[in-house]
DNA sequence: CAAATATAGGAATATTTATACAAACAATAT
DNA sequence: ATATTGTTTGTATAAATATTCCTATATTTG
């Protein structure tokens, strides 16, 4: 229904702009907005979004969306490094190869970015890489990047 | 008081390792410990701490730290097991083995502990754990110590 | 030291949020 | 068209969480 499409994108921008306390507060703001709906109906859609209630510095509670590094609205960029390609899903990084490649460069992955990198499993031309915790993505595809560029 | 910065301490690694779903779980966990406290203590603690519930892709809730913790938390060791070794990064697991042995010893994986493991992905040296949800880092250490550790 | 002030935390409760259930409707298959 | 299945949503309510009010214990200050 194209409704509720509008709906959670008026949710998204108003929780963005306004710093929203509790349910009830963005219910009202949406009914202005002519938007008719419950709290229930509200609290799903909070839900679908992954938008919380996190505490702020003063002892106020505010909702926001996602950090950048989970969200999923902006597409997630593929990186290319040579004839070879790099995109993440959630905390693993997935790299595509020339068929019959993977493996060899999974090896050389594991044998020069073993402080970053937990582990590899490679096919034919996809390698999984798993990174270690406390590495985020930009510090893994600059570590990706040159192992691979290398070669 | 030295109690409450303990409990705050415990509480934030209670809650990075395993999957906390609401308050009166994490009260249980934190009795457990020998701490005593009430669920408002503990809400005051999450706010405090800014931990917060959110949503999963599944329909789960999951109460997690602040992203910009996450690299605060402390270097996750690597557990030696025979000739082989055991890290997580998330909910995953890899075991890094001999060259050559993932295969069979991911075999054995399935095979004796299916109960606490979804899966297995074996590349040459690797192996991928996917434990079950609701299995924490020391159950599953534990399991696979005790699968692999009979090999 | 004693008074003043601040901090921690429990019990009870208010507030807020999530969900079970049922109804209405749309989409799809038979 | 009729049945089947899935989706969305409201109502009512359960469940979860935050806070008020109060006491006890620390900490600071004169």
């Amino acid at each position: 229904m194209r409704n509720k499409i509008d709906r959670l994108h008026v949710i998204k921008e108003i929780v963005t702009q306004q710093a929203i306390g509790n349910q009830d507060e963005l219910l009202h703001l949406l009914k202005e907005q002519g938007f008719s709906l419950t709290q229930a109906t509200l609290s799903r859609d909070l839900k679908r979004l992954k938008i919380t209630k996190i505490p702020n510095d003063m002892g106020e509670y505010r909702y926001t969306l996602p950090s950048s590094f989970y969200t999923q609205s902006k597409r997630n960029e593929t990186k290319t490094i040579g004839s070879n390609s790099l995109e993440f899903s959630g905390q693993l990084a997935v790299v595509k190869t020339r068929s019959g490649y993977a493996g060899g460069i999974a090896a050389e992955i594991d044998e020069h970015a073993s402080n970053a990198i937990l582990g590899t499993i490679a096919g034919d031309d996809t390698i999984l890489v798993i990174p270690r915790e406390g590495f985020n993505r930009d510090e893994i595809t600059y570590i990706l990047s040159s192992v691979i560029e290398k070669l």
